[in-house]
DNA sequence: AATGTTAGAATGAACGTTCGAAATAATACT
DNA sequence: AGTATTATTTCGAACGTTCATTCTAACATT
Protein backbone atom coordinates (compact mmCIF):
# COMPACT_ATOMS: atom_id res chain seq x y z
CA UNK A 1 0.00 0.00 0.00
CA UNK A 2 1.84 3.37 -1.39
CA UNK A 3 1.40 6.09 1.89
CA UNK A 4 -1.24 8.30 -0.13
CA UNK A 5 -3.62 5.51 -0.66
CA UNK A 6 -3.29 4.44 3.66
CA UNK A 7 -4.25 8.85 3.82
CA UNK A 8 -6.81 8.53 1.26
CA UNK A 9 -8.74 5.43 3.21
CA UNK A 10 -8.05 7.16 6.34
CA UNK A 11 -9.57 10.84 5.41
CA UNK A 12 -12.37 8.75 4.08
CA UNK A 13 -12.99 7.15 7.06
CA UNK A 14 -12.42 10.14 9.10
CA UNK A 15 -15.15 11.60 6.21
CA UNK A 16 -17.97 9.29 6.93
CA UNK A 17 -17.57 9.48 10.43
CA UNK A 18 -17.81 13.51 9.85
CA UNK A 19 -21.13 12.92 7.89
CA UNK A 20 -22.67 10.46 10.03
CA UNK A 21 -22.53 13.07 13.14
CA UNK A 22 -23.79 15.94 10.23
CA UNK A 23 -26.51 13.90 9.79
CA UNK A 24 -27.09 13.29 13.09
CA UNK A 25 -26.92 16.73 14.10
CA UNK A 26 -29.13 17.96 11.49
CA UNK A 27 -31.81 15.64 12.82
CA UNK A 28 -31.52 17.14 16.28
CA UNK A 29 -31.13 20.68 15.56
CA UNK A 30 -34.59 20.47 13.50
CA UNK A 31 -36.19 18.70 16.43
CA UNK A 32 -35.06 20.61 19.14
CA UNK A 33 -33.09 23.55 18.11
CA UNK A 34 -29.35 24.43 17.62
CA UNK A 35 -29.12 24.97 21.31
CA UNK A 36 -32.31 22.34 22.57
CA UNK A 37 -29.68 19.79 21.01
CA UNK A 38 -27.73 18.57 23.53
CA UNK A 39 -24.54 16.86 22.59
CA UNK A 40 -25.24 13.51 24.14
CA UNK A 41 -28.66 13.37 21.96
CA UNK A 42 -26.23 13.81 18.97
CA UNK A 43 -23.95 11.33 19.66
CA UNK A 44 -26.94 8.91 20.79
CA UNK A 45 -28.50 9.82 17.41
CA UNK A 46 -24.55 8.97 15.91
CA UNK A 47 -24.50 6.34 17.33
CA UNK A 48 -21.13 6.87 19.29
CA UNK A 49 -20.33 8.28 22.49
CA UNK A 50 -20.36 12.17 23.49
CA UNK A 51 -16.77 12.81 23.77
CA UNK A 52 -15.94 11.18 20.61
CA UNK A 53 -17.43 13.51 18.70
CA UNK A 54 -14.52 16.18 19.53
CA UNK A 55 -12.27 13.61 17.34
CA UNK A 56 -13.86 15.33 14.72
CA UNK A 57 -14.92 18.53 15.43
CA UNK A 58 -13.55 20.92 17.88
CA UNK A 59 -16.74 21.98 19.20
CA UNK A 60 -20.12 22.03 19.01
CA UNK A 61 -20.11 25.27 17.08
CA UNK A 62 -18.00 23.99 14.71
CA UNK A 63 -20.60 21.34 13.79
CA UNK A 64 -23.16 23.47 12.73
CA UNK A 65 -20.21 25.49 10.64
CA UNK A 66 -19.47 22.67 8.42
CA UNK A 67 -23.63 21.87 8.54
CA UNK A 68 -23.96 25.19 6.97
CA UNK A 69 -21.21 24.89 4.55
CA UNK A 70 -23.02 21.21 3.17
CA UNK A 71 -26.37 23.02 2.60
CA UNK A 72 -24.15 25.77 0.77
CA UNK A 73 -22.43 23.44 -1.69
CA UNK A 74 -26.19 21.71 -2.62
CA UNK A 75 -27.68 25.41 -2.72
CA UNK A 76 -24.80 26.36 -5.07
CA UNK A 77 -25.14 23.11 -6.97
CA UNK A 78 -28.69 23.54 -7.20
CA UNK A 79 -28.57 26.89 -8.70
CA UNK A 80 -25.82 26.70 -11.28
CA UNK A 81 -27.81 24.29 -12.73
CA UNK A 82 -29.56 26.35 -15.01
CA UNK A 83 -26.62 27.63 -16.73
CA UNK A 84 -26.58 24.35 -18.44
CA UNK A 85 -30.06 24.74 -19.92
CA UNK A 86 -30.12 26.68 -23.54
CA UNK A 87 -31.46 30.31 -23.84
CA UNK A 88 -34.88 28.93 -25.31
CA UNK A 89 -35.82 26.71 -23.04
CA UNK A 90 -35.37 28.99 -20.17
CA UNK A 91 -37.99 30.58 -19.36
CA UNK A 92 -39.96 27.91 -20.00
CA UNK A 93 -38.00 25.84 -17.68
CA UNK A 94 -37.85 28.14 -14.68
CA UNK A 95 -41.55 28.29 -14.92
CA UNK A 96 -41.98 24.79 -15.12
CA UNK A 97 -39.61 24.24 -12.68
CA UNK A 98 -41.33 26.67 -9.46
CA UNK A 99 -43.24 23.30 -8.53
CA UNK A 100 -40.10 21.55 -7.64
CA UNK A 101 -38.38 24.39 -5.94
CA UNK A 102 -41.70 24.72 -3.84
CA UNK A 103 -41.61 21.10 -2.89
CA UNK A 104 -38.05 21.62 -1.72
CA UNK A 105 -38.58 24.88 0.18
CA UNK A 106 -41.48 23.55 1.88
CA UNK A 107 -40.29 20.35 2.92
CA UNK A 108 -40.93 19.81 6.32
CA UNK A 109 -37.02 18.82 7.38
CA UNK A 110 -35.57 20.74 4.84
CA UNK A 111 -37.21 23.86 5.92
CA UNK A 112 -37.13 23.37 9.13
CA UNK A 113 -33.48 22.93 9.33
CA UNK A 114 -32.83 26.04 6.90
CA UNK A 115 -35.25 28.03 9.17
CA UNK A 116 -32.98 26.98 12.35
CA UNK A 117 -29.63 27.96 10.08
CA UNK A 118 -30.97 30.82 9.68
CA UNK A 119 -31.63 31.60 13.24
CA UNK A 120 -27.54 30.67 14.19
CA UNK A 121 -27.31 33.21 11.68
CA UNK A 122 -28.83 35.72 13.83
CA UNK A 123 -26.74 35.62 16.42
CA UNK A 124 -23.18 34.00 15.14
CA UNK A 125 -21.62 36.34 12.99
CA UNK A 126 -19.54 33.11 11.28
CA UNK A 127 -22.91 31.62 10.19
CA UNK A 128 -24.39 34.97 8.86
CA UNK A 129 -20.87 35.73 6.54
CA UNK A 130 -21.37 31.60 5.49
CA UNK A 131 -25.09 32.86 4.37
CA UNK A 132 -23.86 35.81 2.89
CA UNK A 133 -21.28 34.28 1.05
CA UNK A 134 -23.59 31.71 -0.72
CA UNK A 135 -26.46 34.21 -1.12
CA UNK A 136 -23.85 36.52 -3.20
CA UNK A 137 -22.63 33.66 -5.39
CA UNK A 138 -25.61 32.33 -6.29
CA UNK A 139 -27.45 35.98 -6.85
CA UNK A 140 -24.73 36.80 -9.01
CA UNK A 141 -25.07 33.65 -11.05
CA UNK A 142 -29.14 33.60 -11.35
CA UNK A 143 -28.47 37.84 -12.12
CA UNK A 144 -26.00 36.93 -14.97
CA UNK A 145 -28.22 33.81 -15.94
CA UNK A 146 -31.23 36.52 -16.42
CA UNK A 147 -29.20 39.34 -17.77
CA UNK A 148 -26.59 36.98 -20.26
CA UNK A 149 -29.48 34.53 -21.44
CA UNK A 150 -32.21 36.13 -21.11
CA UNK A 151 -31.42 39.35 -22.60
CA UNK A 152 -32.96 40.85 -19.51
CA UNK A 153 -32.39 44.71 -17.97
CA UNK A 154 -32.18 45.92 -14.46
CA UNK A 155 -31.47 42.19 -13.01
CA UNK A 156 -30.70 42.77 -9.64
CA UNK A 157 -34.43 43.77 -8.54
CA UNK A 158 -35.83 41.11 -10.21
CA UNK A 159 -33.44 38.11 -8.85
CA UNK A 160 -34.47 40.18 -5.54
CA UNK A 161 -37.96 39.38 -5.88
CA UNK A 162 -37.57 35.23 -6.78
CA UNK A 163 -35.25 35.41 -4.04
CA UNK A 164 -37.59 36.69 -1.61
CA UNK A 165 -40.36 34.55 -3.12
CA UNK A 166 -38.15 31.29 -2.80
CA UNK A 167 -36.89 32.05 0.32
CA UNK A 168 -40.16 32.67 2.25
CA UNK A 169 -41.61 29.78 1.75
CA UNK A 170 -40.15 28.03 4.67
CA UNK A 171 -41.58 30.36 6.85
CA UNK A 172 -45.26 30.16 5.27
CA UNK A 173 -45.26 26.43 5.30
CA UNK A 174 -44.22 27.09 9.14
CA UNK A 175 -47.53 29.70 9.37
CA UNK A 176 -49.67 27.72 7.57
CA UNK A 177 -48.94 24.19 7.46
CA UNK A 178 -52.37 23.58 5.38
CA UNK A 179 -50.93 26.08 2.87
CA UNK A 180 -52.72 24.92 -0.97
CA UNK A 181 -49.47 24.83 -2.86
CA UNK A 182 -51.21 24.39 -5.74
CA UNK A 183 -53.23 27.40 -5.42
CA UNK A 184 -49.81 29.21 -4.85
CA UNK A 185 -48.22 27.93 -7.44
CA UNK A 186 -50.95 28.97 -10.43
CA UNK A 187 -49.71 32.81 -9.35
CA UNK A 188 -46.02 31.95 -8.61
CA UNK A 189 -45.78 30.58 -12.26
CA UNK A 190 -47.84 33.63 -13.33
CA UNK A 191 -45.21 36.25 -11.05
CA UNK A 192 -42.08 34.28 -12.45
CA UNK A 193 -43.60 35.16 -16.02
CA UNK A 194 -44.31 38.75 -15.25
CA UNK A 195 -40.83 39.80 -13.88
CA UNK A 196 -38.94 37.49 -16.35
CA UNK A 197 -40.54 39.50 -18.81
CA UNK A 198 -39.17 42.49 -20.48
CA UNK B 1 -60.39 54.98 46.75
CA UNK B 2 -62.71 52.68 45.23
CA UNK B 3 -61.62 48.71 45.14
CA UNK B 4 -62.03 49.04 41.88
CA UNK B 5 -59.64 52.15 41.41
CA UNK B 6 -56.92 50.54 43.41
CA UNK B 7 -57.08 47.23 41.52
CA UNK B 8 -57.06 49.26 38.21
CA UNK B 9 -54.01 51.09 39.22
CA UNK B 10 -52.72 47.89 40.79
CA UNK B 11 -53.22 46.41 37.51
CA UNK B 12 -51.94 49.11 35.04
CA UNK B 13 -48.74 49.65 36.96
CA UNK B 14 -48.71 45.80 36.91
CA UNK B 15 -48.93 46.15 33.20
CA UNK B 16 -46.62 48.47 32.68
CA UNK B 17 -44.09 46.72 34.18
CA UNK B 18 -44.95 43.59 32.45
CA UNK B 19 -44.38 45.65 29.42
CA UNK B 20 -40.92 46.87 30.68
CA UNK B 21 -40.06 43.41 30.64
CA UNK B 22 -41.41 42.48 27.26
CA UNK B 23 -39.44 45.56 26.12
CA UNK B 24 -36.62 43.76 27.21
CA UNK B 25 -36.87 40.54 26.62
CA UNK B 26 -37.37 41.59 23.06
CA UNK B 27 -33.93 43.55 23.02
CA UNK B 28 -31.92 40.37 24.42
CA UNK B 29 -33.62 37.59 21.92
CA UNK B 30 -32.90 40.02 19.14
CA UNK B 31 -29.12 40.27 20.52
CA UNK B 32 -28.65 36.94 21.97
CA UNK B 33 -31.79 34.47 20.85
CA UNK B 34 -34.32 33.08 23.18
CA UNK B 35 -31.99 30.84 24.37
CA UNK B 36 -28.88 32.94 24.53
CA UNK B 37 -30.59 35.50 27.18
CA UNK B 38 -30.07 34.53 30.20
CA UNK B 39 -32.79 35.74 33.00
CA UNK B 40 -30.22 38.13 34.29
CA UNK B 41 -29.49 40.03 31.08
CA UNK B 42 -32.89 40.44 30.64
CA UNK B 43 -33.72 42.03 34.21
CA UNK B 44 -30.68 44.09 34.11
CA UNK B 45 -31.94 45.55 31.15
CA UNK B 46 -35.36 46.04 32.40
CA UNK B 47 -33.89 47.74 35.33
CA UNK B 48 -34.55 45.02 37.81
CA UNK B 49 -33.89 41.65 39.28
CA UNK B 50 -34.01 38.59 38.27
CA UNK B 51 -35.72 36.57 40.50
CA UNK B 52 -39.07 39.31 40.34
CA UNK B 53 -39.41 38.95 36.59
CA UNK B 54 -41.37 35.81 38.25
CA UNK B 55 -43.77 38.20 39.86
CA UNK B 56 -45.07 38.78 36.79
CA UNK B 57 -44.67 35.53 33.94
CA UNK B 58 -44.40 32.15 35.54
CA UNK B 59 -41.15 31.50 33.77
CA UNK B 60 -39.39 32.23 30.08
CA UNK B 61 -41.56 30.46 27.97
CA UNK B 62 -43.97 33.03 29.48
CA UNK B 63 -42.50 35.86 28.53
CA UNK B 64 -41.68 34.65 24.63
CA UNK B 65 -45.66 33.89 25.14
CA UNK B 66 -46.58 37.48 26.11
CA UNK B 67 -44.34 38.65 23.13
CA UNK B 68 -45.92 36.48 20.41
CA UNK B 69 -49.27 37.85 21.58
CA UNK B 70 -48.45 41.24 21.67
CA UNK B 71 -46.66 40.95 18.09
CA UNK B 72 -49.75 39.21 17.10
CA UNK B 73 -51.94 41.84 17.98
CA UNK B 74 -49.72 44.48 16.00
CA UNK B 75 -49.81 42.70 13.21
CA UNK B 76 -53.30 41.95 13.04
CA UNK B 77 -54.38 45.90 13.43
CA UNK B 78 -52.20 46.60 10.21
CA UNK B 79 -53.75 43.86 8.25
CA UNK B 80 -56.83 44.97 9.31
CA UNK B 81 -56.25 48.40 8.68
CA UNK B 82 -57.29 47.60 4.70
CA UNK B 83 -60.43 47.53 5.49
CA UNK B 84 -61.36 51.09 6.07
CA UNK B 85 -60.13 52.12 2.11
CA UNK B 86 -62.64 52.85 -0.25
CA UNK B 87 -62.86 49.70 -2.76
CA UNK B 88 -61.97 52.49 -6.23
CA UNK B 89 -58.36 53.02 -4.00
CA UNK B 90 -58.25 49.53 -2.31
CA UNK B 91 -55.43 48.16 -5.29
CA UNK B 92 -53.82 51.99 -5.89
CA UNK B 93 -53.24 51.90 -1.68
CA UNK B 94 -51.82 48.33 -1.77
CA UNK B 95 -49.42 49.19 -4.43
CA UNK B 96 -48.43 52.36 -2.85
CA UNK B 97 -47.90 50.81 0.77
CA UNK B 98 -45.93 47.86 -0.70
CA UNK B 99 -42.62 50.28 0.63
CA UNK B 100 -44.04 51.00 4.11
CA UNK B 101 -44.37 46.85 4.20
CA UNK B 102 -41.05 46.85 2.74
CA UNK B 103 -39.32 49.27 5.58
CA UNK B 104 -40.91 47.33 8.51
CA UNK B 105 -40.29 43.72 7.44
CA UNK B 106 -36.34 44.63 6.60
CA UNK B 107 -35.92 46.84 9.94
CA UNK B 108 -32.76 45.26 11.52
CA UNK B 109 -34.93 44.96 14.80
CA UNK B 110 -38.61 43.97 13.93
CA UNK B 111 -36.89 41.55 11.25
CA UNK B 112 -34.47 40.18 14.01
CA UNK B 113 -37.70 39.93 16.44
CA UNK B 114 -39.71 38.36 13.60
CA UNK B 115 -36.98 35.74 12.84
CA UNK B 116 -36.46 34.90 16.61
CA UNK B 117 -40.18 33.83 17.02
CA UNK B 118 -40.43 32.34 14.20
CA UNK B 119 -37.43 29.66 15.29
CA UNK B 120 -38.63 29.74 18.41
CA UNK B 121 -41.86 28.33 16.95
CA UNK B 122 -40.26 25.67 15.69
CA UNK B 123 -39.66 23.42 18.65
CA UNK B 124 -42.24 25.05 20.76
CA UNK B 125 -46.00 24.01 19.71
CA UNK B 126 -47.92 26.91 21.58
CA UNK B 127 -45.79 29.27 19.88
CA UNK B 128 -46.40 27.90 16.59
CA UNK B 129 -50.51 27.55 17.69
CA UNK B 130 -50.32 31.41 18.26
CA UNK B 131 -48.49 32.03 15.00
CA UNK B 132 -51.11 29.93 12.69
CA UNK B 133 -53.93 31.13 14.81
CA UNK B 134 -52.59 35.03 13.62
CA UNK B 135 -52.09 33.61 9.90
CA UNK B 136 -55.47 31.86 9.96
CA UNK B 137 -57.16 35.38 11.01
CA UNK B 138 -55.13 37.84 8.98
CA UNK B 139 -55.28 35.47 5.66
CA UNK B 140 -58.98 35.01 5.71
CA UNK B 141 -59.50 38.48 6.18
CA UNK B 142 -57.38 39.56 3.66
CA UNK B 143 -59.02 36.84 1.01
CA UNK B 144 -62.08 38.42 1.99
CA UNK B 145 -60.47 42.07 1.23
CA UNK B 146 -59.64 40.90 -1.79
CA UNK B 147 -63.07 38.55 -2.77
CA UNK B 148 -65.60 40.94 -1.59
CA UNK B 149 -63.96 44.41 -2.01
CA UNK B 150 -61.91 43.91 -4.88
CA UNK B 151 -64.11 41.10 -6.57
CA UNK B 152 -61.62 38.71 -7.35
CA UNK B 153 -61.83 34.86 -7.67
CA UNK B 154 -59.31 32.04 -6.58
CA UNK B 155 -58.07 34.20 -3.64
CA UNK B 156 -56.35 31.54 -1.36
CA UNK B 157 -53.49 31.46 -4.14
CA UNK B 158 -53.02 35.50 -4.38
CA UNK B 159 -52.96 36.14 -0.72
CA UNK B 160 -50.70 32.96 -0.42
CA UNK B 161 -48.07 34.23 -3.09
CA UNK B 162 -48.46 37.99 -1.17
CA UNK B 163 -47.99 36.65 2.58
CA UNK B 164 -45.11 34.18 1.10
CA UNK B 165 -43.58 37.81 -0.64
CA UNK B 166 -43.81 39.86 2.54
CA UNK B 167 -43.25 36.98 5.56
CA UNK B 168 -39.92 36.09 3.10
CA UNK B 169 -37.97 39.90 3.71
CA UNK B 170 -36.66 39.16 7.25
CA UNK B 171 -34.33 36.03 5.80
CA UNK B 172 -33.94 38.48 2.87
CA UNK B 173 -32.65 40.38 4.33
CA UNK B 174 -30.22 38.69 6.74
CA UNK B 175 -28.88 36.77 3.33
CA UNK B 176 -28.13 40.52 1.77
CA UNK B 177 -27.92 43.11 4.24
CA UNK B 178 -26.95 45.16 1.11
CA UNK B 179 -30.70 44.21 -0.24
CA UNK B 180 -31.36 47.30 -3.19
CA UNK B 181 -34.85 48.20 -1.29
CA UNK B 182 -35.88 50.18 -4.17
CA UNK B 183 -34.47 47.33 -7.04
CA UNK B 184 -37.01 44.94 -5.29
CA UNK B 185 -40.13 47.44 -4.61
CA UNK B 186 -39.92 48.28 -8.86
CA UNK B 187 -40.70 44.59 -9.29
CA UNK B 188 -42.76 44.05 -6.00
CA UNK B 189 -45.72 47.07 -7.01
CA UNK B 190 -45.66 44.77 -10.74
CA UNK B 191 -46.21 41.67 -8.79
CA UNK B 192 -49.10 42.91 -6.47
CA UNK B 193 -50.42 44.48 -9.76
CA UNK B 194 -49.93 40.90 -11.73
CA UNK B 195 -51.11 38.93 -8.69
CA UNK B 196 -54.01 41.18 -7.91
CA UNK B 197 -55.04 41.76 -11.37
CA UNK B 198 -58.41 39.64 -12.76
C1' DA C 1 -48.64 47.57 61.54
C1' DA C 2 -49.58 45.28 57.26
C1' DT C 3 -49.35 44.44 52.74
C1' DG C 4 -47.09 44.67 48.57
C1' DT C 5 -42.54 44.95 46.35
C1' DT C 6 -37.70 44.23 45.56
C1' DA C 7 -33.04 42.33 45.74
C1' DG C 8 -29.72 38.88 45.50
C1' DA C 9 -27.83 34.78 47.31
C1' DA C 10 -28.80 29.64 47.26
C1' DT C 11 -30.20 25.50 44.69
C1' DG C 12 -30.25 21.98 41.62
C1' DA C 13 -30.26 20.51 37.08
C1' DA C 14 -28.29 20.53 32.43
C1' DC C 15 -24.80 21.25 29.40
C1' DG C 16 -20.31 21.45 26.74
C1' DT C 17 -16.03 19.79 27.22
C1' DT C 18 -11.94 17.15 29.00
C1' DC C 19 -9.50 13.14 30.22
C1' DG C 20 -7.64 8.62 31.19
C1' DA C 21 -8.36 4.15 30.32
C1' DA C 22 -10.15 0.22 27.57
C1' DA C 23 -10.80 -1.92 23.24
C1' DT C 24 -9.45 -2.55 18.65
C1' DA C 25 -6.56 -2.32 14.68
C1' DA C 26 -2.00 -1.96 12.62
C1' DT C 27 2.75 -2.82 12.55
C1' DA C 28 7.14 -4.92 13.83
C1' DC C 29 9.82 -8.60 15.36
C1' DT C 30 11.29 -13.43 16.05
C1' DA D 1 2.89 -17.64 11.33
C1' DG D 2 2.56 -16.06 15.81
C1' DT D 3 3.61 -12.97 19.34
C1' DA D 4 4.89 -8.36 21.06
C1' DT D 5 4.52 -3.54 20.56
C1' DT D 6 2.71 0.61 19.03
C1' DA D 7 -1.00 3.50 17.27
C1' DT D 8 -5.74 4.58 16.78
C1' DT D 9 -10.39 4.55 17.94
C1' DT D 10 -13.84 4.55 21.28
C1' DC D 11 -16.09 5.12 25.54
C1' DG D 12 -18.21 7.07 29.60
C1' DA D 13 -17.38 9.12 33.87
C1' DA D 14 -15.92 13.56 35.97
C1' DC D 15 -15.39 18.68 35.86
C1' DG D 16 -16.55 23.23 35.77
C1' DT D 17 -19.77 26.41 34.29
C1' DT D 18 -24.08 28.35 33.26
C1' DC D 19 -28.79 29.04 33.86
C1' DA D 20 -33.73 29.02 35.27
C1' DT D 21 -35.99 29.07 39.33
C1' DT D 22 -36.83 29.42 44.48
C1' DC D 23 -36.46 31.42 48.83
C1' DT D 24 -35.56 34.50 52.52
C1' DA D 25 -35.08 38.73 54.27
C1' DA D 26 -35.03 43.70 53.69
C1' DC D 27 -37.57 47.71 51.97
C1' DA D 28 -41.31 50.82 50.70
C1' DT D 29 -46.05 52.29 50.76
C1' DT D 30 -50.55 52.77 52.64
Amino acid sequence: MSPLNETAKLSRRAEVRRAQILDAAAICFVEQGFHGAGMARIAEQAGMSAGHIYHYFENKDAIIEALVDRESELHSEKMLGFHAIPRDQLLQELVERADEGVRTQTDPFQSALNLEIIAEAQRNPLIAEKLRANDTETRLAFQKLLGETLGLSDVEGRVELMFTLFGGLPIRILRNPDLDREALLRYLRKVIRAVLAD
